[in-house]
DNA sequence: CGGGCGATTGATCGTCTTCAACTTCGGTGG
DNA sequence: CCACCGAAGTTGAAGACGATCAATCGCCCG
C-alpha cells in the first residue's frame, strides 16, 4: 500500500532513501473517506488510529460545557494527527471534517517500529512535530494579543500559505474551506463579529470577497494587520542523523 | 557527565534501561547559571544549544512591534527547550529565566545519534513533544474561549500541578514564580486587570493571598471557574518499540 | 418551491483596556 | 539605622472593543 502523502510531506524537509519511502509505505493500513461535518474521532474517544490526511481539510476541536467550542488547528494534505493518542488514554479533542476528506490510517504498532528501522525519519516527524508546536505558539500569540482583525487577517494568511505548500499552484485568490461560525470558533471570536471584521478588512482594500471566493488583495498590508511573525520552516542541518540505518536491519 | 533532570523526567512515564540511562547522560556537554530575569535566548537568535532545566522555571515568549509581549510557555525541571531550533533556522522566541535557574546544555549532534542508538528513547521524547503541543492547545483554549477569571484559575492551578509532578509533597500552598504582569503576559490580559481578576478571585473564596504565598482554597471550585479539560498523561502501550536495540549499536 | 444553513445588519450591554495616581515591599547606600 | 529607590502591587474613572440578542437576507439543495 501507498502512503503517497506522507512520503511527499517528508520529502518536502529531506531527500528520502528508497528504504524509508518503503518503510513509510508499510504504515499505510487502509484509507477512509469523509463528508463535511462528519467527526472522525469524537473528544472523548479512548483510542483511535494515527492517519495522514489525503484529501481535503479536517480540523481540532476543544468543547466546553456551555457547548461553546474551540477549533485548535486545521490540517490539510500531509498532516499526521491522532498523534495525542501516543501520550493519552483519551483523545485530548475531536477531530472533524472541515471539507469531503479522505484519510489514510496507519498502524499504530508499525509507527512504533519506524522509530527503530527508520531512526532518520522518526528525527523528521519530530521537527514535524515542532513546526506543528510553533504554529500553536504563533496562534495562541494571535488570540492572545491581538485584536479581531489581526486575529482574522493572521487566520486568512495561514490559510493561504498552507494551499500553496501543498499546491504551488495557488495564488491570492481562493475559496476559504471554513464558514465565519469556524473562523470565529478558532480565532476566539463569534460568528457575528468575525463577520463585520471580514467588512471592515474589504472596506480597508485588504481583502475581496466574491461569492465564496477570497481574493488577498493587499498581502502585505494583511500581514502588517496580522502582526505574525515570519517563520521559514526547514530542517536544520547537524541534528538528522545520517540515512541508511533501516538498511541493515529488519522489523 | 550526569543528565539526571532529563533522566528522572523521563522515568515517570517509562522504567528506562541502564543503556538507555547511559545514552541519555552522554548528551550533557554542561551546565549554566542564569540569573531572574536575564535572557538565555533572544527572540531572533540563529542557533542555540538545546538544554534540560536543571532548577528554577523559564519562560518562552514572543515581542510584538509595539512592545507588548505574549508568554507562550512557561517550563520547569525537566523540561526539554530550544527544540525549535531542529527545525528554524532562527529561534521562534525568546527565553527568559522567570525565577534563578540552572540548565544542562545539551549537544544536538549527540541527540540526533539518539535517534539511532535508542529508538525507544526518541519515541518517548516523541511523546513529551506530544504533551507539550497538547498543553499549548489547552492554553489557546483558555485564550479562545475563557473569560478573564477562567484563564487566571487555569494558569493557578496549572502551576500548582506542575509544581507538585516536581515535588510531590507541593499542597496547595505555594509561592507563585511569576509577577502579575507575567501572568498578564501568559493569559493575554493587561497586570492591571489580573490584580483585579486575583482579587475577585480571593473575595469569591478560590483563593487566599498573603505575602508572595498563594493558598487555592477551593481548587474544585477553582477547577470549575477555568474549565480545563482533565488530563491524565502516560505513555500509551503498544507503541512504543521494545527497549534494548541501543546494546547492539554504537554511535 | 420550501427548508435550512450561512451570511448580514442593528442596537444594547458588559468586559477588559487605558491612563494615571498611589501604596507597599525589599534592597542598598549614606 | 534610616532614607531612599525601584519594582511590583493596588485602586479609580472613562472609554473601546467585542459579545449578545434579534431579525432579515440569500443561496444551495432536495
Amino acid at each position: 500500500m501507498q502512503l503517497t502523502c506522507l512520503v511527499e510531506h517528508l520529502s518536502r524537509y529531506s531527500q528520502l532513501t528508497e528504504s524509508e519511502v518503503d518503510a513509510l509505505n508499510t504504515l499505510a493500513s487502509g484509507t477512509r473517506v469523509v463528508r463535511r461535518g462528519s467527526v472522525i474521532r469524537s473528544e472523548h474517544a479512548t483510542a483511535c488510529d494515527v492517519f495522514v490526511i489525503q484529501r481535503g481539510w479536517l480540523f481540532c476541536s476543544v468543547s466546553l460545557e456551555d457547548g461553546r467550542r474551540q477549533i485548535v488547528s486545521f490540517h490539510s494534505r500531509g498532516d499526521l494527527m491522532g498523534g495525542d493518542g501516543f501520550g493519552f488514554a483519551r483523545a485530548t479533542g475531536a477531530i472533524t471534517a472541515l471539507t469531503d476528506a479522505e484519510i489514510c490510517l496507519i498502524d499504530r504498532t508499525a509507527f512504533g517500529q519506524l522509530f527503530v528501522v527508520q531512526p532518520r525519519v522518526a528525527a523528521l516527524l519530530y521537527t514535524m512535530l515542532q513546526f506543528e508546536r510553533v504554529t500553536l505558539t504563533d496562534r495562541l500569540t494571535s488570540l492572545g494579543r491581538n485584536s479581531a482583525k489581526g486575529r482574522v487577517a493572521a487566520l486568512l494568511l495561514w490559510v493561504a500559505a498552507r494551499l500553496r505548500i501543498v499546491d504551488g499552484t495557488v495564488g491570492d485568490s481562493f475559496t476559504l474551506p471554513m464558514t465565519q461560525e469556524e473562523i470565529g470558533d478558532a480565532t476566539g471570536l463569534t460568528a457575528v463579529h468575525v463577520n463585520r471584521t471580514l467588512r471592515v478588512l474589504e472596506q480597508q482594500g485588504l481583502i475581496e470577497r466574491t461569492r465564496s471566493l477570497l481574493r488577498l488583495v493587499d498581502p502585505d498590508g494583511l500581514g502588517r494587520v496580522a502582526n505574525q511573525p515570519l517563520r521559514r520552516e526547514g530542517v536544520q542541518g547537524g541534528w538528522l542523523p545520517p540515512a541508511g540505518y533501516g538498511e541493515f536491519r529488519s522489523t
